[in-house]
DNA sequence: ATGAAAGCGCTAACAC
DNA sequence: GTGTTAGCGCTTTCAT
């Protein structure tokens, strides 16, 4: 029954015309405030709800968007969905994944396959939303669009990021203001725009505030445990040691971690490490690693919500900056503690 | 231009009726196969795509469907997400997700608002799938779904499974064949009836296959790294101590893990260790952790299809059981080796 | 095998 | 303020 109760249902029950209940639910002003509870009153008993498809035909307003996302780690991917999703649903609208390939020579048909669906709007997360295939697809589909932490064409669509430089520096400043001065990083993949930057911010910061930079401090992975094993190994094997390791993502800081056990040190007593993401694996470890949260689930809702103004006010924010946090856990300590644990270390 | 070609175009362009150009674009057989070509080559040239809301409007199917999940794990929901998308995308459809809380006082409201949308079914990931009030909404509207794993009123719907009493069962007789006799279990939450299954498939083997049962390698956790760390230092305690421990999820293997370094043994030489799940963790830890992969993604992509063959026949299969993996890695050793690295153990 | 007509439930002009 | 008249682009009868 209560499956297809029509505008027109309302109108016969309420006595009034149907048009008159379609700018009741439409929220139109112009409506007597009295014949406007009547509809209401009726709507409510009759448990009527528009009819989306009928709505969407008629006005080629959906309320409907999509996250496009290429190459997913599920963790990221889950979070990125669940930001979007909670801005639409505050706004109304919902939301359609769709998962592509901009690798695949198909890309560009299969983001038209997508547009096909003439949905409202469309949110790029990394890295499909720098796919300049992606892009240009949309672009000439005249759909709105907004991009999640995006790295090149930054005039192509409004978009959110996070400041890695700033969070970078700020972790830099905890570990020196924790009595660290002899701090190793483990830089990531030239590549990768944002990991660059965080390396930016730490150089910044040790020299600012008076760090001892190395150059044998200063080692490079690929984003993985393995990886940062093998980085710690290297900076663990230096003399004098660092007595931190700063790892721009939190599996190299893993895998630092493990380098760290397997000689024999225990973190945080005899070395502290920190990371950047705030990935799940941070608080499955022992100890639980000091580091940055990449507050993605924030971003995916934040862009979600320029998305939906834009589509109001085409002419609103083209950007976004959004806050980070240094989690602090269990694997760093105060150089002081470790100073009375007797333990190396010149001073 | 290529936003709003319609039936019409098309019919025009191949001088053909648009209801004819229907027919074809919906594979009805009673065309003509030098007409059906004929408009298939216009279709193409013209990158015609039918209007999915005038379909879903005139058809009431729209080929879209919604996945429920609730209280989610971004690990587990974007795993799940890829799976049903996956299936989606190969039978044409699309997917929607909603995220609900079934604690809340308006679930039921929830659901008939996600039902309103009119959708073509519903896949229910744990635990909405065993929520009542969610199963009871959906039943009222009648509106198909299919559940993933679910514990409770197996009748309701057709749902897809997997065996982890079978798992458990393999993972221990793997141990025990590596020549391990005296293992632990850390057992999860009572509450978690999946977790019963391998607890039961454990003791079946240890009793089956001659493995030393003893009350004081039995621990109970409560899926988390930590307690599991907790559980490990009690068994490690025992005398004699086991020497491998199944860990009913990977986190709290992860935790026993930990244990071990702590007391200074290093797996797998001194203790193999084996989790369950197959997390992101279990090769971000060092050793990597031997476990079993649960097909998470399979099993979402298992359920949707059976949701959308449901669709068209009703009265098709309606449990599915998916298979699962040992992935064994370096966190076990043959006992053999244990023996000749000489390090305490009787025999 | 193909076509014509009548909606699906709504919004968008316009009138009143 | 409210009602009327057309469609949106498709699927469904039902003819032919």
């Amino acid at each position: 029954m209560t499956s297809s109760t029509t505008l027109i249902d309302i109108a016969r029950e309420a006595g009034v015309s149907f048009k008159t209940v379609s700018r009741v639910i439409n929220g139109d002003p112009k409506v007597k405030a009295e014949t406007r509870e009547r509809v209401e009153s009726v709507v409510a008993r009759l448990n009527y709800r528009p009819n989306v498809w009928a709505r969407a035909l008629a006005s080629s307003r959906s309320h409907l968007l999509a996250l496009i996302y290429d190459n997913p780690s599920p963790g990221y991917v889950g979070q990125v969905q669940v930001g979007a999703m909670t801005a639409c649903q505050r706004a109304g609208f919902h939301l359609i994944v769709e998962e592509v390939n901009c690798q695949s020579p198909d890309i560009a048909q299969r983001i038209r396959e997508i547009v096909s669906l003439r949905l409202d709007g469309v949110v790029l997360s990394p890295p499909a939303c720098d796919c300049p295939a992606v892009l240009e697809t949309l672009r000439k589909a005249k759909i709105p669009f907004v991009r999640i932490a995006p790295h090149e064409q930054l005039d192509l669509s409004p978009y959110i990021h996070m400041d890695d430089y700033k969070a970078a520096y700020e972790m830099t400043a905890y570990l020196l203001g924790a009595g660290h001065r002899d701090i190793a990083f483990i830089r990531g993949p030239s590549s990768h725009a944002q990991a660059e930057e965080r390396y930016r911010g730490f150089l910044a910061a040790m020299e600012k505030l008076g760090g001892n930079l190395r150059r044998q401090w200063i080692e490079t992975g690929g984003f993985t445990a393995r990886s940062g094993m093998a980085a710690g190994e290297r900076l663990l094997s230096t003399k004098p040691a660092p007595t931190a390791i700063f790892a721009s993502n939190d599996d190299m800081a893993m895998g630092a971690m493990s380098a760290a056990f397997r000689r024999g040190m225990v973190p945080p007593r005899d070395l502290s490490i920190v990371g950047f993401d705030d990935a799940p694996i941070a608080t499955s470890l022992w100890p639980q690693l000091t580091t940055v949260r990449q507050p993605v689930a924030k971003m995916a809702d934040g862009a979600t919500e320029m998305l939906i103004e834009h589509l109001n006010k085409p002419d609103g924010a083209k950007s976004r900056l959004v806050g980070f946090d240094i989690i602090k856990r269990d694997s760093v300590v105060r150089l002081a503690n470790k100073r009375l644990n007797g333990k190396k270390r010149k001073s």
